[in-house]
DNA sequence: TAAGCCATGTGAAATGGTTCACAGAAGAGC
DNA sequence: GCTCTTCTGTGAACCATTTCACATGGCTTA
């Protein structure tokens, strides 16, 4: 994948206190990592919930300074109040209602993993040209014709999408979406698309992140065999 | 979509070149892109290829150097060359098999689309716990059961997973694979993976891809956002 | 009330990544 | 051959993000 998040932040000047991306994805985790806490845990540390989601302390501390903070020295942090003061950062956001074009196989997919796993977006319409697919209910959305995503956009207030299509077609839809008002989109397909200027892109490049992964899993083993015949008394644990 | 990446490649010390994760990532997004261009395209500017990608000129210079550069000023870079050397660098890659565990709605929609898209990983088994799947063959590719994860990925040499699942068991699922001899996995299960040292995991978090993209889409109506997170600009015309 | 502990909040330093800006090279036109 | 143009390769500057380190302050125990 490739998470090329092209935002250039600069002049922050008093303007909005300029959270950066990085912060926004963990204050995500935070939130869902906090959300599936027992009710017997109503306090939690930094190095806690670094842990359990795999950050440090101070970044957790660093991340959780954005959204107005609230730790107490000796008892953490209150889990309810942590969860609050973070929707009230995304505020806003649970009113996005999200499109989805393309009901193949990764669309249909995505639908499923959405609905069961994430509750404040959730997907309003599914668009797809072939015609097999359209004016049927996909996993319980319906599914519409390209030809009325305008019309389905604006009457739904949509604001985001996600592409979930073959390259081929994936610049021409986003030219649709963001005719139609759209400001944000979820891309799959493996193309940089253009898009005016103002509409943000989240690009999820799945061959990229394979590629990614075989290049640092490669050097990680030669580090491995390397550490192992160097020396195998000394276990690191971490 | 998260891209956590943690990949401790701490104390990269004087070993390795110390390529950047970010600038992997782009290396496999140009060699794509070159991969693609027609037969009439034997040379390519640094600044076609970054408008192509939606990068910058200077980055993709910067990003070419790792490569040992090959450009000439007056032509570009030699597009065939520059497959080459690409993918020289990620030299051992091509013998990476994959497996695959989870083989549900996700698990095979990345079959589809990884057999379609990309051919220099290539899926070499699937496992899932239910017994139904096990012993079929989804998508042209073998699904075991996970008793014989082991025994599959020892006899095929399999190096990298990727994890398909509900969060219940990625972490078991994680714990058996690194037993098995797995050093990379690319996790979408939207958990924090705890794995030994010197395995790598590239995460893919939808959902907090999702409210990353929902905050920025949001602000971006904003004037604010207009320049903070523009897209196209920066891409200069030259 | 005082002392000890431990975690927060946050400047400041360190690290990582991107962009700038320019020297140098190579073709094009004269 | 000389000059003009335009590109590459790269040191240096710049910016973003993470980590360090410590002052601060609440809680507990006595």
């Amino acid at each position: 994948m490739t998470f090329i998040t092209r935002n250039q932040h600069k002049a922050q000047g008093q303007r909005n206190p300029g959270v950066s991306p990085k912060t926004i994805e963990r204050l995500s985790v935070y939130r869902r990592t906090l959300a599936n806490l027992p009710a017997s845990t109503p306090f939690i540390y930094s190095h806690e919930l670094a842990a359990m989601c795999g950050s440090s302390a101070a970044q957790v501390r660093r991340d959780l300074m954005v959204i107005g903070t609230a730790g107490c020295p000796s008892r953490g942090y209150a889990v309810a109040e942590l969860i609050e003061l973070i929707d009230k950062r995304f505020a806003g956001i649970s009113s996005h209602a999200v499109a989805l074009v393309g009901a193949g196989t990764l669309g249909r997919s995505l639908i499923a993993y959405l609905q069961r796993r994430y509750h404040r977006l959730s997907i309003a319409a599914v668009f797809d040209k072939d015609p097999d697919l359209t004016s049927r209910v996909v996993y319980g959305i319906r599914c519409y014709p390209m030809g009325e995503l305008r019309r389905v956009v604006e009457e739904q207030s949509i604001s985001i999408a996600v592409i979930a299509l073959p390259d081929a077609s994936a610049q021409e839809v986003a030219e649709q979406l963001t005719a139609a008002g759209i400001t944000g989109i979820l891309n799959f397909a493996p193309v940089s698309l253009r898009v005016p200027s103002g509409t943000c892109v989240v690009d999820i490049d799945i061959a990229a992140a394979l590629d990614k992964l075989a290049f640092f899993a490669r050097t990680g083993r030669d580090q491995y065999l390397r550490e192992v015949m160097d020396e195998s008394r000394d276990k690191h644990g971490h």
